[in-house]
DNA sequence: CGAGAAACCGAACAGTGTTAGGTTAACCCA
DNA sequence: TGGGTTAACCTAACACTGTTCGGTTTCTCG
């Protein structure tokens, strides 16, 4: 079925497919094989239009990170800070699935430095060095990064059952799924909020 | 070549092996018959020491956590905070490349739940709820695994060339290879004590 | 000394990302 | 309106991956 009339493929249905197929199976549960599938096509179809599939991902993830917010800074950098932060961790959080291919780094993805860098000038404007500065914003992205991932609360989820005998301080009361989401997003706000007063 | 007179093969030999695999070309650098290669073995020997892949990984991620020190409450929870944070950042970072899989989760090893267990015990000890004890040792999971994976100065060096132009805030003069490893201690330092502070 | 288990091997299966070469339809210009 | 170019898709293949099956030999234990 060779070049048909209206298009199939397009990048950005590609990267949607492919992000909705992560949110769905997870990381590995995406091959370019089952996205073409899913897209009526031949997995070499791809190729005509993503480089490859790190590329795929690497498009996917800075189309994410292009929601996060930097404004805010004009009124209070801690404010500025803490807006940032937890903007951040919503974009993240929004598509867990992908935030251990964002572990392999390199942080350099454009989307993601440009806000950085917002970040940078904005806490030397603030009065803070330039050393401090890339200091302080590294710690936020720990915060931030950690919390994504997230394999704590939630990793606990999985089979709460043999925690009680084994791991006596631990005990699941406050690691039902239930309340784990809720349990990862207040740990995040107290990790967020000690950093920055501790500052 | 069959049954060998001495063993080739044993588990601790395999782990060791596949970990400096993983030390000196990655995560991704490691396969099964690159691993039987290295020991002078075909692929499939491995399996009769070993369960997966996954499971080798997950072995490996064990004893390099069973590294981490939780002890030093004693003296005073701040400080076995501290204490305990360098350690577990000492033991990742002493082989980062490992540290994308644990991304993946679940946290639910062995070795890093006794350790964690440990730990909110002694903060309930110190006069914490157990909610916040929780919260308190997910925040520096944050600060730990965020800073282990590293994908903050050490994700800069790659190309530092063009980001002079791009990014005038983030100059490349403290992210040259050389102060990288330097930076990333002192931002994880940084982080660590405003946290702990800021409690 | 004989039975059985242990340790390794060769070959294979189903899956992966990716490329080469082919076929047809749409497009643009004469 | 016709002809060449290019874009979009295809089939087939390559070199990998983790893992399993069945076989062969050697060691170990009763």
């Amino acid at each position: 079925m060779p070049r048909p009339s209206t298009p199939l493929l397009s990048p950005d249905r590609i990267r949607s497919t492919a992000l909705a197929i992560v949110d769905r199976d997870g990381l590995d549960g995406l091959s370019m094989r089952k996205l073409a599938a899913e897209l009526g096509v031949q997995a070499a179809s791809l190729y005509g239009h993503v480089r490859t599939k790190d590329q795929l991902l690497n498009d996917i993830a800075s189309s994410i990170l292009s929601a996060v917010d930097v404004s805010g800074f004009d009124v209070d950098w801690r404010e500025g800070l803490l807006r940032c932060a937890r903007s951040y961790r919503a974009a993240l959080s929004s598509h867990p699935n992908i935030v251990p291919f964002l572990a392999y780094g390199p942080a350099g993805r454009d989307e993601s430095l440009k806000r950085l860098d917002i970040l940078h000038g904005a806490l030397v404007d603030a009065g803070w060095s330039r050393r401090e500065a890339t200091m302080i914003v590294a710690g936020l992205m720990y915060i931030v990064f950690g919390s994504a991932l997230s394999s704590f609360s939630s990793g606990f989820s999985a089979d709460p059952a043999d925690y009680s005998g084994r791991y006596p301080h631990l005990d699941r009361a406050h690691l039902l799924p239930g309340v784990a989401r809720e349990l990862d997003r207040d740990s995040f706000e107290l990790a967020l909020a000690a950093f920055v007063r501790g500052l």
